[in-house]
Parts: structure tokens; C-alpha cells; sequence
DNA sequence: AGGAATTTGTGCGTATGTATG
DNA sequence: TCATACATACGCACAAATTCC
């Protein structure tokens, strides 16, 4: 693998004759050779995060091969989390998972953006229910009081990351939809509460395998690894005010625990 | 499903003709109707975790199907981490996963025997070597410096749970081999070294698929899920005194973040 | 707002090589 | 040697989502 990189071809002529040949006939499939070469020139940097690919027509053309056979090597890129592919839109190189710390002071927004990354989020609903018996004791309620259950997705750059449920005790948090509508911040959104700080009391992270609904959800393929992530915030006086469920798209988060 | 439990056959007569019976020429699957018997037993708690099922030739008579249709159905429930079979031994309903605290103090031994199980390692090597460069920036040498190559495996109540590499700086830590080879314990063997007591300085986590090493290593089936976590240890001076890789099987830990 | 162009997703059919029995 | 099954690869057509004008 000496060739240019595969998204560098324009309307130029070939530099090589062996540029994107393939050994056909040989013990290695060819999807397999397509997706080593993109991995290859992931790896060496041809290609850089979030950069997009040529579309899958022209790869085709490239490798001198049907578009199935390049789908299946990008399928199976796609599967190893090194690339994502996006109906209408194309297909893109995956941005390395960023640092996610958890700590007493777990603010997504905070994280993301001093990394320097552009933090999103989205109330996707906001009901009003009662505490089923695990909320109930997680938020130190009676089973059957009333609470606020919402339901966040969260972005970096405009991708998708984690998306859950989170209950806040509701005499007390009715207030937090408006704000949560607007802004995507938790945080704000329970200091209009009157809860100035919060913070982590426990943190418990499971992980299992993505569903089509997961996937759906956080624009990735079915079978990729996700984390669950139970949280639990307390405010100043250690009453709970928020029990969360949320997962996230474990190739794109890394959880870092800091015992300062 | 009103059957009785499918371990609970002996040599007593069938207590009901319809125990046991498939729906043949259905809509589902015979093997999927068994995964789906032997999955609602779990549930239900006529099969408790820990208990061993009856060996796949009894299941098959008793379904009245080829063992092989068993066997598809146990390798669907192994896979979702339901059961696990090992060669020689049988197949048995796996452990709920056991919450395993990550903090400032964070000692495997202490962890497992407070929950009631029985803690073990096996030392599987350890070799002198030099510290390449992401090892020596993390224990704060120059890259070249001599260090201790551990691997070690850990067990909860006879089932391995993780297993991983350590890295202890050299010329402090000679002596950790031999009380690790005996004990198992990374606690006694820094004890031995003078370190009488280490903190958890940062645990980053990841996840990946199993693959077929990791699998024979954890006696699990490849693709499952596993933690990857990487993490620092430092003496009460802050000197970092060991660096560990460990992979843990996802679903026999629940890796717990307690903000204290 | 709306419609064309672009791009990925999906389905069907066919042919070929390679194990398996 | 034949039959069968399976994975690979190709070709064509259309659906669905996104982008752009």
C-alpha cells in the first residue's frame, strides 16, 4: 500500500497504474483488500477524522469493482466503528472518542466544550408520570410520587453521542421542561429551579450491544458497543434531584474517572 | 410458559403433557421456542444463576428434538451472556454482574470478599523489560527505563472475571513477582515493597468485542462485550507506582463510580 | 417552498468458486 | 462424479434521505 490516498483523486489523471488495483484471483477477497486499504489510509492520515470519503459509485470505479463489493468493505469498516455512513449524505471518517470525565462535577456542556468541541442536546419529550419502585428509591421518593421524566439527546459537532431518560422529583422540578426545550442543558435547567450546583453521588456503567432503535437514535450500526450509564445528582444538601439512564455510543466517548 | 422448570426433571414421570412440547410447523424457530423456555426459567427463578442445566442430550430428549437444535438454542442464550458452557463441565445460568466499586481505594480482594465471593489470581507471567513511551509518560520515567511485566488473572468464586497487564518501575519493585505469584494480590505484593498504601490516580474506560484469545483467556464466547480499563496507581507521595491494562468481562462486572 | 440532483440503502436475479458429503 | 450449500461478486433498478438551487 504505497498509493495516493483514495479521496485524492479528482479529475485527474491516475499517478499509478497500481493505484486501487486489486490482486483478484488471490487468497484475500476482494471487499477485504477495499477495506484495508481505507483503514490504511485512516491510519496513515490520507484520510483524517471527519473527513468524507469519495462516494461509493466512484470507489467502485476506483477499485474496478461493483458498488456491492465496496459497500461491504465500508460495512465493514463501519461495523469496526472507523467509518459511518449516512443515507443521502455520504460517507464519513469516525472522529476519535472524546475524554468524558466523571467526577462530582459531570457537566456535558462544561466537558465538551473544553475540549473544544461544540456541545448539543435535544428534549426529545417531557412527561409528566409517577415513580415506578427502582426511581422511587434512587431519588429517595415514595413509589407512586409524582416526577418528571424527560427524555435528552445529546450531541458533539452535530453527532450524536448518548441519548436517555433522566426523572427529577416534580413538585419541586416543574419548571426544568422549558428550559431544557430551549437550552439542552441540564444544568441550567435546574438552576432555574433554584438548584445553583449539583453534583455526582454515583455513577454505575454496564454496556451492551446496540439495537436498531439505539441506532437509530445515535446514527450508527446495529451491534456496536453502547455504554449504560446509571447517574444519580444531588444537590448541596445531598437530596437527590435527578436520576438519569442514559446511553452512549462507546466509540465515541472514553469514561475517565479522576481520583484527584 | 406454565412448564415446570427444565431442570427439575428426574426420574419422575412428565407432569403434564404439554411440558417440554414444541410447536411444531409454527412461525418460530424449534431452537428459538427452546431459548426462549430455558431464557423465561431465568427469569422466572426455577432456574437460579449459578445452577447447571441438564446436559444437552437430556434437553434434547426432553424437547423430543437433535442435540444440535439444543445446542443452537444454549449458543443464543450464551451469547446474549444468559449461559455459559464449558467443555467437560456442563452449562451453567451465569452470575448476576458484581458492582465493582472504582475509587480512590480501589483493591480487587477487598471489593469481591465484602460482597460475599471468593477472590482469586493467577499470576500467568512476569518478565523485566523496558518502559515503552505511553507506559513511561504514564508512571513518570523516561521511555527506556526498566519495568516489571506483569499479567496477571482474576477470579470471582472459581470464574474468571478480567485479566491484564501491570507495569511496576523497576529498581523499587523487584519483589512484587514472588509475592504475586503466590497470593495473587496486588495489594501485598506493593506491601512487600514498602508501599504500605496506594490510591487510584485515573481509570479510563473503554469497551471492545471479545475476541478469541480474550474468550479462552475468560471463558466466554467471542463477541461479547468487555470493559477496557486502563488505570494508574500512586503511592501516598503521588509516585505512580503502577500502570494497568485490564479487560473485564462487561456483563460478570458492573464498574460502580461512588462520589463520596 | 419545492423540485432536481446526489448519495446511501435495499431488493432481486445471476454467475462463479469452494467446500461438503 | 454428482448434488448441495454457501460465500463472493456482478448487474440493474428503485427507494429513501439529504443537499442544493
Amino acid at each position: 500500500m504505497t498509493g495516493e490516498a483514495i479521496a485524492d483523486f479528482g479529475d485527474e489523471p491516475m499517478t499509478g497504474t497500481s493505484d486501487g488495483a486489486l490482486a483478484r484471483a488471490a487468497g484475500v477477497t476482494a471487499w477485504r483488500q477495499i477495506a484495508d486499504a481505507i483503514e490504511a489510509d485512516v491510519m496513515n492520515g490520507r484520510l483524517t477524522p471527519g473527513s468524507q470519503l469519495p462516494t461509493e459509485a466512484r470507489l467502485a470505479e476506483r477499485f474496478a469493482v461493483n458498488r456491492h463489493t465496496v459497500r461491504r468493505a465500508i460495512a465493514a469498516l463501519a461495523a469496526k466503528g472507523l467509518l459511518r455512513a449516512t443515507q443521502g449524505r455520504g460517507t464519513f471518517v469516525e472522529a476519535k472518542p472524546l475524554a468524558y470525565p466523571i467526577g462530582r462535577r459531570t457537566r456535558f456542556t462544561e466537558i465538551v466544550s473544553r475540549e473544544g468541541h461544540e456541545a448539543g442536546g435535544e428534549l426529545m419529550s417531557a412527561t409528566e408520570t409517577v415513580a415506578d419502585e427502582e426511581t422511587a428509591r434512587r431519588l429517595r421518593l415514595m413509589p407512586g410520587a409524582p416526577v418528571l421524566r424527560t427524555e435528552v439527546r445529546r450531541f458533539i459537532d452535530g453527532t450524536p453521542v448518548s441519548y436517555g431518560t433522566s426523572f427529577f422529583p416534580l413538585p419541586r422540578f416543574a419548571g426544568v421542561t422549558a428550559v431544557l426545550r430551549e437550552t439542552g442543558s441540564i444544568t441550567r435547567a435546574l438552576a432555574a429551579c433554584g438548584v445553583t450546583d449539583y453534583m455526582r453521588a454515583e455513577t454505575r456503567i454496564t454496556a451492551r450491544l446496540a439495537t436498531g432503535d439505539d441506532a437509530a437514535r445515535l446514527d450508527l450500526s446495529p451491534g456496536r458497543i453502547l455504554f449504560v450509564v446509571d447517574a444519580l445528582n444531588v444537590d448541596g444538601t445531598g437530596t437527590p434531584v435527578q436520576a438519569a439512564h442514559v446511553v452512549f455510543a462507546a466509540d465515541r466517548v472514553e469514561l475517565v474517572v479522576e481520583n484527584g
